[in-house]
RNA sequence: GCUCAGAUGGUGGAACUGGUAGACACGCAGGACUUAAAAUCCUGUGCCCUUAACAGGCGUGCGGGUUCGAUUCCCGCUCUGAGUACCA
């Protein structure tokens, strides 16, 4: 029978899951595989050819390793929580889960017909109650957590309240936020268990804190800095806005030095590398405090007065007016609540009816910089009202909460402790005492301010002409002088004007402020101005700089426009009056007691001095922030946390998993409250309420290789035998994308779990391969406008260059000896849009012509087919075509793969035509896996050629099998022994390409040597079957082995002795140019070679007489005359 | 701007450690089979000049260098793609 594809397919498909032939063994004697693909999101589209890529090639890997002897694991499963599912559960009301399950069905089918060996009984969905059970349960552990920096490493939360409960903070080395408190052991028993309670959440490895985030209107939640490009979210592109919300975040900074080292020790392609290096952004330098020479700073009035601060000066009057007016008449709900907050009685100082911006607040803490409002009453007013109020408030740095007046009535006492506690954990704005909290100050308690930069270069110090904070820098307003307050406004203002992208763009632009005030550089005693500039970022660092003219171009741009001293620092330095020279070579000088060092020497020297001076250390600067840890959305893992009196409570562990509840509709609340306060009866035992955010979209994908080892295990995220036997993922194969997402937090967490001992391995991901994308090939056709005339490619491109021609010549002459030559006027006359003139042009030259896109199904190696071109659509079927050659030729275009353009390629339409083993030795076909390249089907007939014949050497000319038993030849042997190492060298370097090449050449040279011998045809069989496993499992039990068995049968050994050559043709070249070949035996050394080489009568005639300098002999490989 | 990757026929690509550039496949051209088409098979196919033929010249983005010999190593440049963006 001819090669039956379809049939063949099917047929094993069918067995291999009837046999579970690819269970991986959960006890085995066997070494370990572990090849995974990244985790897929199963989107509506389903997969298109681009996806398959990379799970062919690891599927390949797989069934080689096992027939290699190893016991592999090769697990898919879907991580199925995600954003589209959920958006387009708020567009139909329809359940994401019921979209999601849909979704999975179709990639499940479409993965199936490939023929991938992935053991099935080990998938996963991250949307599960039974896996987001584990992943709830590692954010318990992470929330459980601290991290020791002494051992580096994160360890149970019981040990940090230890340290507390022996000697308080005193030998407590972690990674904090930046506000915790210091205290003794005697403190720390008198504190309360709410207060412990807001200090240890400063320590956790996820924590709640009040933080900037990137907040998305439109898909209405936050979102993680590495799913924001460009101010726009990445799914979706909608606007991003900076926003403070009280937030989950996870503490991945801990870990940012473990992240940038275990780089170096995992085989990843560089790129990827890079990309994590630069998003941690590790900088090693020092930080120096400049002492601030303050002859302004005052406290109190004038121009850093919060009067002036906080009230619209100019509405000031009426403002206050107002707010005596409201003072008298409260509403019966504020007065109540005024009672339990004035007087410090919540320790802390709350005034009411205080005038803000254009606004009057009900109450008003402003070292903490929150408002309290009382809603009802006569203060009822609509939605929207209090949204824009709370919004322009937000805009003048405050933080809006609300009561009802019924909350507030019915018990005034809890809402008073409420807010307590909210006015706790937030970080306190006061500046009563500059450089008190942030900055260690001169000499403790002299009240002395300083500012602190960053800097790399702590060498060029001496240079330094003036410092810059950014226009942000919370300290802006009382460094201003009076006399430079209106330019600084004025900057302030213009900055905050340009958009995000604005300022990425334009870097070339100096701008700038001068504050008036003075700061003293500590190694010289030197005054330096203090500016305010927007290329200093608020968030990086300090925000603040010091700028060095003469060693950085940036600095020197800023110092030239502003007339600022550009001072040499190095003898090396070239050339700084024309732009700044950041060289480390040469000697110092201008540098007061590093005048003579070297680099080297500097700056271990002025390190130490800073440290013992008291104004400065050695210090190693991260880019990387924490990653926020919720979204306020439905579809995701509900987090497992609880509130009880503001505070947040972990459930209990045996409450797991904390069941996602069913709502009625996927929006927030008309309150703004995410989509999960709309779950009733949805309430902890102990009270309180849930939190309602979720995890957002890389909680799942961050543990998942785990899960696989033990995927059914009730009792564990994995079983300890399981995660002791697979330790770690040997081969990873996914897209770019996720460089610094996924990799970066799978990292994160895995850490983590070895450093809380439930795993082995610092890495996850030994090797990682990026496979390229696919990308669409469009294909046009060219419509004559207001016809239904289409052109074929090269006369649309004809006449476009005629048309360029025309608008040069301006003459209609060109025209006419276009027409002659090309003779087109005949075909054109009768197809022709006939506006005035019966031509295609109109009188300016102008071609009436239009590209379309065309769905590539329908054309074949850019050849449409113009029947189902017409069939295609309505409007085309009487279109009309002009061909050439009797063909219409589609023009070309590589644009990304979607649906719009036209140019998707569905893989079931191929495997329909040609069959899985064709796709997917035609996928490896198309070049090496990690580049991108443009997807056509241009030479998919020449791999579907192979295949059949291929199934030919096993059949006879009536296509009946027929092999046979006799020894096989020398070529024979030769032809296998090579094809044997190729194919093994090829996967083992992952060159899929290469080896179907060879798979080809091979089949050839059998075809050519008439073999069908069984020896040889066998080892075909095995060593084809990781690339078209279908064909060569029924070639395999038609040479009468046992079905199944050829997944685990024994890779073929490689003899070399079969490639043994006796001769060798010897390219000879003359002056490194190919002349001619020569044949000679391997055994003969140069002198009897040359001899050989010299009677030849053709190289006689190549010499042309000349004597040879030199003779150059590599055996085996190359004769070179040098003449 | 910086970092990384890349540039080879009409096309996808091969050449793994410096040793015959263009394997393999597509496409194209010619031929065989066929009433015809499809399928299949055979031959040719980097470019240029010339020829009956042999032969010759040029060729791996561009310009240099190292070497007996460079697609491969080094220096400089151009272009393309990806990432990043005032990171102090």
């Amino acid at each position: 029978m001819d090669y039956q594809f379809k049939e063949i397919e099917q047929k094993w498909q069918k067995f291999w899951a009837d046999n579970q032939t690819f269970k991986a063994e959960s006890n085995s004697e066997k070494p370990k595989y572990y090849v995974l693909d990244m985790f897929p999101y199963p989107s509506g589209a389903g997969l298109h050819v681009g996806h398959p890529l990379g799970y062919i090639a690891s599927d390949i890997f797989s069934r080689y390793k096992r027939l290699k002897g190893f016991n592999v694991l090769h697990p898919m499963g879907y991580d199925s929580f995600g954003l589209p599912a959920e958006q387009y559960a708020i567009q139909t009301g329809q359940h994401p889960a019921i979209t999601t399950e849909a979704n999975i069905a179709t990639y499940r089918r479409q993965l199936d017909q490939i023929g991938f060996s992935f053991d099935w009984s080990r998938e996963v969905r991250t949307s599960e109650p039974s896996y987001y059970k584990w992943t709830q349960w590692i954010f318990m552990q992470l929330f459980n957590s601290w991290y020791n920096i002494e051992n580096d490493k994160a360890e149970d939360i019981s040990t940090l309240i230890e340290k507390f409960n022996v000697s308080g903070t005193a030998d407590v080395k972690a990674v904090s936020d930046e506000d915790t408190m210091e205290f003794l052991p005697s403190d720390w028993a008198t504190f309360t268990e709410e207060e412990k309670q807001i200090e240890l959440l400063k320590y956790r490895l996820t924590y709640l804190r009040e933080s900037t985030v990137n907040w998305c209107p439109a898909l209405g939640t936050v979102l993680a800095n590495d799913e924001v490009k460009d101010g726009f979210s990445e799914r979706g592109g909608y606007p991003v806005e900076q926003k403070k919300m009280m937030q989950w975040s996870m503490r991945i900074t801990a870990y940012s030095e473990r992240l940038l080292q275990g780089l170096d020790t995992i085989d990843w392609p560089e790129p990827i590398k890079e990309m994590q290096r630069n998003w941690i952004g590790k900088s090693v330098g020092a930080s120096v405090k400049f002492k601030i020479l303050t002859p302004t700073l005052s406290e109190g009035e004038g121009a850093t007065g919060y009067g002036y601060e906080t009230g619209d000066p100019m509405l000031w009057d009426i403002l206050k007016a107002n707010a005596r007016e409201n003072r008298g008449n409260q509403t019966a709900a504020e007065d109540a609540l005024w009672q339990e907050l004035r007087n410090n009685k919540t320790e802390h100082k709350i005034r009411r009816q205080h005038p803000i911006g254009t606004y009057i607040a009900d109450f008003i803490c402003l070292n903490k910089r929150l408002i309290i409002e009382v809603d009802g009453g006569y203060h009822l007013e609509n939605q929207k009202n209090d949204e824009a109020r709370t919004g322009a408030l937000n805009q003048l740095g405050f933080d809006v909460i609300r009561f009802s007046n019924e909350e507030v009535l019915s018990n005034p006492i809890t809402i008073a402790n409420k807010i307590k506690l909210v006015l706790d954990i937030r970080k306190d704005s006061a500046r009563e005492k500059l450089g008190d909290s942030n900055s260690l100050s001169f000499g403790e308690g002299r009240g002395e301010a300083s500012i602190e930069v960053f800097t790399t270069r702590v060498d060029t110090i001496f240079g330094v002409s003036y410092l810059v904070l950014a226009p942000e820098h919370e300290w802006v307003a009382e460094l201003t002088t009076p006399e430079q307050k209106q330019e600084v406004e004025n900057y302030i203002a213009q900055t905050k004007k340009k958009s995000e992208l604005d300022r990425m763009a334009d870097t070339k632009t100096v701008s700038g402020a001068f504050t008036g005030s003075y700061v003293i550089n500590p190694v010289n005693g030197e005054r330096v101005p203090l500016w305010i500039a927007d290329y200093v970022l608020a968030g990086y660092g300090t925000g603040a700089v010091m700028g060095v003219p003469s060693g950085d171009q940036r600095d020197w741009l800023f110092a030239t426009h502003f007339n600022l001293p550009i001072i040499q620092i190095l003898d090396g330095q070239k050339d700084i009056d024309v732009q700044a020279d950041h060289t480390k070579e040469g000697k110092y000088i201008n540098s007061g007691f590093i005048n003579g060092l070297t680099y080297q020497e500097a700056v271990p020297l002025l390190n130490n001095w800073l440290e013992e001076n008291e104004v400065g250390k050695a210090k190693v600067n991260f880019r990387q922030r924490d990653a926020i840890f919720g979204r306020q959305r439905y579809w995701g893992e509900p987090i497992p946390v609880y509130f009880k009196d503001g505070l947040p409570y972990l459930i209990k562990e045996e409450e797991l998993p904390l069941i996602l509840p069913e709502i009625d509709k996927y929006l927030p609340t008309e309150t703004g409250e995410p989509p999960l306060a709309r779950a009733e009866n949805w309430v902890p035992k102990d009270g309180g309420h849930y939190e309602l955010s979720t995890m957002p979209g890389w909680a799942g994908s961050s543990w998942y290789w785990y899960r696989y080892m033990d995927a059914n295990n009730d009792a564990d995220f994995a079983s300890k035998e399981a995660v002791e036997y697979w330790k770690d993922v040997d081969l990873y194969i996914g897209g770019s994308e996720h460089a610094t997402g996924h990799l970066l937090y799978s990292r994160f967490w895995n850490k983590f779990l070895k450093d809380l001992g439930y795993t082995k391995e610092e890495e996850p991901f030994k090797k990682l391969i990026n496979q390229g994308m696919i990308q669409g090939r469009s294909n046009f056709v060219y419509r004559l406008v207001k016809t239904n005339t289409f052109l074929s490619k090269n006369i649309y491109k004809n006449l476009l260059e005629y048309e360029s021609a025309l608008n040069k010549s301006k003459t209609g002459q060109v025209f006419q000896t276009f027409i002659d030559d090309i003779n087109y006027a005949n075909l054109l006359s009768e197809n022709t849009y006939n506006e005035e003139d019966n031509t295609v042009f109109d009188y300016n030259g102008k071609f009436f012509s239009q590209p379309l896109h065309v769905d590539v199904n329908i054309v074949n190696n850019d050849i449409l087919d113009i029947e189902k071109f017409k069939k295609s659509r309505q409007e085309y079927s009487d279109a009309k075509f002009i061909l050439e050659d009797g063909k219409y030729i589609c023009g070309v275009e590589v644009e990304k793969m979607s649906k719009s353009k036209f140019n998707v390629v569905n893989p079931d339409d191929l495997i329909e035509r040609y069959g899985a083993d064709t796709l997917r030795m035609y996928e490896m076909f198309l070049g090496p896996l990690e580049q991108s390249k443009p997807w056509n089907t241009n030479g998919i007939e020449g791999v579907f050629k192979f295949l059949r014949k291929f199934w030919r050497l096993f059949h006879n000319e009536a296509w009946e099998f027929t092999v046979s038993d006799a020894e096989p030849t020398k070529a024979e042997l030769k032809t296998l022994h090579k094809i044997i190492k190729k194919v093994q060298d090829d996967i083992e370097r992952f060159s899929f390409n290469t080896s179907v090449s060879s798979f080809m050449i091979a089949v050839n040279e059998l075809t050519d040597l008439k073999s069908n011998k069984r020896s040889i045809l066998q080892d075909m069989v095995i060593l084809l079957s990781s690339y078209a496993p279908h064909i060569c499992e029924e070639l395999w039990v038609q040479l009468g082995n046992e079905a199944g068995s050829l997944s685990y049968t024994a890779f073929p050994t490689f003899n070399p002795e079969h490639l043994v050559e006796d001769e060798f043709a010897y390219p000879v070249s003359i002056n490194g140019k190919m002349k001619m070949n020569l044949n000679l035996s391997l055994t003969l050394a140069q002198p009897e070679a040359e001899a050989i080489l010299f009677a030849d009568e053709h190289f006689q005639k190549y010499l042309e007489g000349k004597t040879p300098k030199k003779i150059i002999f590599v055996k085996g490989k190359i004769i070179n005359v040098v003449v």
